[in-house]
DNA sequence: TGAATTTTGTACTTCATCGCATAATATGTA
DNA sequence: TACATATTATGCGATGAAGTACAAAATTCA
């Protein structure tokens, strides 16, 4: 048998000088930081401080700066489209549904400590989309992606009769995007939650007329 | 009489040395540049590559980067809402409208020399709303003028019977806000021309359905 | 106890960025 | 022609940012 008198936990530790930080909160704050600044707007040493982690040991851990921006954009993406499928499931009526979908959204858009912060993707990734590849396909790929998750659960409430039967769900769903979206950029911009949440309802009021 | 041998222009030029630019399309060019990598990712050496001018007259001429971006967004603003102003003007059908709206708005968005570029607005000003105050109001005010715009046009349509009387013309003119700044978001994450304009076509007529 | 291993922390180098000081240039005015 | 004026052009200094080398620290393994 090994001896393992350093090593209390059940788990079988690495073998040398043990991490000081949990790589998925650490990434979690370097994402925070970026969301505050945007990409161009954040330096390394924004990052170690937002983590606490020296550059080294950032580096080390995630790549450089760009490295660890895609990574923060991944995951928020897993995060954002996970929300989006439990909402989004079918059981209940479209207009609730919607309105629970921005609600959702909302929350992440006022997660900021303090003060709201909007999208993440919206309010960083979109501007580096431009020039940068990576970016612009991780974000190209989520917008379709979002889209497609929209227009099957209207897809569902037309095939229910929960719709009259002569809408178009494609075009249903892209107002659904849209409003997510304009929801993500006034946030950023400063309009208050109350406000945002009016529109929400009256935006799925028109959508399900 | 004063002698004007040097001066062969009927305006009557300052006493110094002669600018070497125009104001306008420096700050035209300026503006690209921001457009292009945004307010962080852009330095004063950009600029000056932009524009021609060397930095010292940069600052002579428009103050610091940040009086420099801030103007860029305000004549950015006034193009736009000079341009809406026109499209939107009475006396066709508000389909037709709307559809020229977001075409005028897509010559915008595709001006950029060889790649497209999306909204300014959206692209640029939106990530550094959250952080910056000056920025986010002007931000902020500008859409809401949008909305009003919209809001107006659509309740003149409501008023005339082109809609129907229980249509809600703010949730409508949030719609079509939307679907602005979703085309916006979309064509500089790279989607090309054609598919935001489908997409235009297929909102307009869910919204005027 | 000591070697091996992995991470941390400090510091150094290089380059970019910004503001400003100063000289050079091009005009109008006397 | 000389001078005043406004701009352009060059360059310096301080600061920030990114990458990396190297020693110190904390652990596992023999």
């Amino acid at each position: 048998m090994q001896d393992r008198t350093k090593n209390t936990d059940a788990t079988k530790r690495p073998r040398g000088r043990p991490r000081a930080y949990e790589p998925e909160t650490a990434l979690r704050h370097a994402a925070d930081a970026f969301w505050r600044s945007g990409y161009a707007g954040t330096s390394l040493d924004d990052l170690s401080a937002a983590t606490g982690m020296n550059r080294p040991s950032l580096r080390a851990a995630f790549g450089d700066k760009h490295d660890i921006y895609v990574k923060a954009l991944s995951d928020y993406w897993d995060r954002k489209f996970a929300l989006m499928g439990e909402v989004l499931a079918p059981g209940r009526p479209l207009a609730e549904t919607l309105l629970q979908a921005y609600d959702a959204a909302l929350g992440i858009y006022f997660s900021g400590e303090g003060q709201p912060r909007g999208c993440f993707v919206v309010g960083t990734a979109v501007t580096e989309a431009l020039e940068d590849p990576v970016v612009r396909e991780i974000v190209s790929d989520g917008f379709i992606g979002l889209d497609a998750r929209f227009r099957d659960r209207i897809e569902l409430a037309r095939a229910e009769g929960e719709l009259s039967a002569d809408v178009d769900s494609d075009a249903l769903a892209l107002l659904a995007s849209a409003t997510m979206h304009t929801i993500a950029i006034r946030a950023r911009a400063g309009r208050p939650r109350e406000e945002l949440q009016a529109l929400a309802r009256k935006a799925v009021a028109a959508i399900c007329r």
